[in-house]
DNA sequence: AAGTAATCCTATATATTTGGTATGATTTTA
DNA sequence: TAAAATCATACCAAATATATAGGATTACTT
């Protein structure tokens, strides 16, 4: 039941680059280094993001990235799967992916369990916006560098 | 954000023995047969449940393994923590296992809300029992073989 | 026009985890 | 004594995760 890097990094990076933006966008050398990650591997998880509709990038000197929307209308939800794929926690039950039906699914003893987890999950992924996960974050990390999770 | 087959086969292996337990303990051959499973992975994913004291085993000729406690008094939460680990979306809020926290605790943006995440999952799975599992598994999976999830 | 700073794209490498199989020992019943 | 079962551990192959590397492209700055 976990998140990979691409999740964990991919929500730190925006969340550190939401609370850091003035105007304009910013580069991903200036998340990594605040962020202790590494600017390549964030250019895969950026490049994921932009796909999604959650960033818009600004090529070339002085560009970089900036949310696509206001913080409070992007949900978790949303950016773990733009990173994750599909957030399910069997593959049976996920239903985004025609093709992924598991053949047992009228008769298997579980499947009803494993789709009110899913539920549940995805439930409160998709109430909670980044701009919920700034407002919890501590106060200190707006100031100084962080590293990694 | 996936469970490992250990979890989904030993979830699923449970309520059929459950299901099919008449009086005294079943045979993992059997279970195994009837839900399309390796009775070799099924024997170490049982000695994690045996170890949990979620069932109890009787070796020997017609021995076999039965619930340690009634259905209802199993949640799924203890025995996906036995076969899975501790459940939680990334490994810096297990605070299950002291050493694992991570160091930028105290300043990292996203902590409180994995924390969250982590709290909502186990909440479920702690309400939930193995006979609730049962209950909401369809009829026909009573009386006919199962296969693979 | 040149240099630089940035995104973009894709291939490759490495380490870890997953999902088992295999082998044999031990225990108990028939 | 034979058979049926758990118990314990070692091993292995494949998949996945976690990056690194190298270059191409774009746009700003001087």
């Amino acid at each position: 039941m976990n998140i990979s890097t691409r999740g964990r990094y991919g929500l730190r990076a925006l969340a550190d680059m939401t609370i850091h933006a003035v105007n304009g966008p910013v580069a991903l050398r200036v998340i990594a280094e605040r962020q202790n990650l590494s600017e390549s591997y964030l250019e895969q998880v950026f490049s994921s993001l932009r796909k999604a509709g959650i960033v818009r990038s600004v090529r070339g000197a002085q560009g970089g990235y900036e949310l696509n929307r206001p913080a409070n209308e992007i949900s978790v939800g949303e950016i773990l799967r733009a990173l994750e794929g599909p957030i399910t926690p069997v593959y049976c039950v996920d239903d985004s992916s025609p093709g992924s039906e598991c053949e047992m699914e009228k008769t298997c003893l579980t499947r009803p369990f494993w789709e009110e987890l899913r539920n549940v999950v995805n439930r409160f992924l998709d109430e909670t916006t980044l701009q919920d996960v700034i407002d919890k974050a501590p106060r200190e990390s707006n100031k100084e560098p962080m590293f990694y999770i």
